[in-house]
DNA sequence: GATGGCAGCTGCAGCGACTGCAGCTTCAAG
DNA sequence: CTTGAAGCTGCAGTCGCTGCAGCTGCCATC
């Protein structure tokens, strides 16, 4: 019935020591210990401890898992937030695909290109050195940038390529 | 012929921060100074860093890109390995696209099947909380190793889901 | 009851790739 | 000569863990 968190760690695919840092950064609550000290868990830990871990696996930040945790805990309350999370989950997701997309398919032409030669004459090295060889439309931006003046104000900063 | 940080930063569409940061881990080498201490860059340091922002836009690791630029600067080298770290980026954008794409038709099936009411009902929090709702193969996985013994040793630890 | 060895404990450092801030100094235009 | 923007260094923080050092606890076996 209770167990330590080796076996909590087994039972839901996570490290142990991760374990321990959801639990300090509050999103599991603090189990209670034996006399030694050594944490002991339960059905209870094990639920809300399998519930992060999926929502993680779909990408949800700890601070979106946190408010879900929030609305776990309020089963009367409308459900409208854990759809709004979710949908936001969905747009990012499919706004990262995109991205992934076209990159893929620079990266293809990049790949298919190589002749196998020096690198003086590689296609990689030089469509990295030179924007103008590159199709994929986003980050020609900078060499706008020279010719208007400021960054546009819709820039997104936090564009990631990954 | 010879500008300040803040100018190659605009030029280049990077941060100011990022070129002093790309600096101090021997991205860039160092650039020379003014009396006054502020550094002064030129043609070489603009097509270095253009360089950069081109192949970490692209998703390269800052690892990657020393090994790319190292090779720039051997233009007479075989370019096999600048094609190894294209193809290698490559796979993992294929293999990224592969698994968001699945996360996708999770988190479309959990939006859609949302009928607006309680939280207690919410299929978003039911599908988080059972696995067993939930198409999605990956992550099934710890509910299986409970029936099995042990994990896997063909199982990857790194594979994060954004 | 002693022993061995695995499991668990805390606290802190480090990852990657920046970003932000504090508290200064320098540069260049007017 | 003044002013204010731009630049400087160094350090802390981000996210979500992961690893390590140096302990202590638990439990099975002898």
């Amino acid at each position: 019935m209770r167990y330590g968190i080796g076996e909590l760690a087994r039972r839901t695919g996570t490290d142990v020591q991760t374990i321990r840092w959801y639990e300090r950064i509050g999103l599991l609550p603090p189990a209670p210990r034996t006399a030694g000290g050594q944490r002991r868990f339960d059905q209870r830990h094990l639920e809300r401890l399998t519930f992060i871990r999926h929502a993680r696996e779909l990408g949800f930040s700890l601070e979106a898992v946190r408010s879900l945790l929030r609305l776990v805990d309020e089963p009367e309350a409308p459900c409208e937030e854990a759809d709004a999370i979710a949908r936001a989950r969905l747009q990012e997701v499919e706004s990262r695909i995109r991205r992934l997309e076209a990159l893929r398919e620079e990266l293809r032409r990049m790949v298919a290109a190589c002749r196998g030669g020096r690198v003086r004459e590689c296609r990689v090295i030089r469509v990295l050195a030179d924007h103008e060889l590159c199709l994929y439309e986003d980050h020609r931006r900078p060499r706008r940038r020279r010719a208007r003046v400021q960054a546009e104000p819709g820039d997104r900063k936090d564009a990631r390529a990954t």
